[in-house]
DNA sequence: GTCGATGCAAAAACTTTGCATATTC
DNA sequence: GAATATGCAAAGTTTTTGCATCGAC
């Protein structure tokens, strides 16, 4: 990582390397705290902060009032957001087409795609 | 609407489906103020809910922060949101194959794609 | 010892709620 | 006149900032 790298900061990056996709500053906490106990959300707000102007994380957003963060470093992916668990799991692969549905005159830089649905883990539960 | 149409809403509701695409509730507010000037925020935000409850609207989420509402009534299609302006465009039709990128068992319900880049007006101008 | 990072608490921003007034039927 | 909606202001949340202290070199 480009920021000087602490114990608390070490703690919130690798929470979020280790994760199966994106995590939310709560969840970073959560997790982070479990290293570094006094961790202070302030903490977390200024390291997701660096970390987003070093261009080392990107934000997800999943809904209203829910952002998550994620490192940039996974390569080209997308997101599937669980309705039952919550959880927003990377997806590797990418439609096509993307580009070919844009008006005339529209121009690409990226594209996201969120797909909702039920993860295998709670199918196989209910 | 399924809510009791009062100036207010009306004007809510009405500047929904005038625009483009999905507005924040500060767009809102802002649209709905040239009819009803004295509208409050509190009002718009209340609205919003009862038009989300009632399955009428639903929240787009955009950035960090950032969430937008439009009609539920357009049909499928997906979203472009302009780096230079900010807007966020409808956009028809969709690309392919999304449920084939799913590992197996994952089971998708829908799914959203947001595409980032510049739009026409914006590209015209510099 | 200097410099930057942290935790705590205060502040700002965003959203919801309470309540007295206003509006609709 | 009863019932609901509104505006304003207060209360909740979420995120950011200020500042004194702590920690790394």
């Amino acid at each position: 990582m480009a920021v000087h790298p602490t114990r608390q900061r070490k703690a919130i990056h690798q929470a979020m390397m280790l994760a199966p996709g994106p995590l939310s500053p709560n969840d970073i906490l959560s997790l982070a705290t479990q290293e570094v106990p006094k961790l202070g959300i302030a903490t977390v707000y200024r390291t997701i902060n660096l970390l987003l102007e070093a261009g080392d994380i990107q934000a997800v957003p999943i809904n209203a009032n829910d952002v998550r963060y994620e490192p940039c470093d996974r390569g080209h992916h997308h997101h599937f957001l669980c309705r039952v668990c919550n959880t927003v799991y990377d997806i590797k692969g990418c439609a096509g087409q993307i580009a070919k549905m844009l008006p005339a005159d529209f121009e690409m830089d990226e594209h996201e795609i969120l797909i909702h649905g039920t993860c295998a883990e709670c199918k196989a539960v209910d």
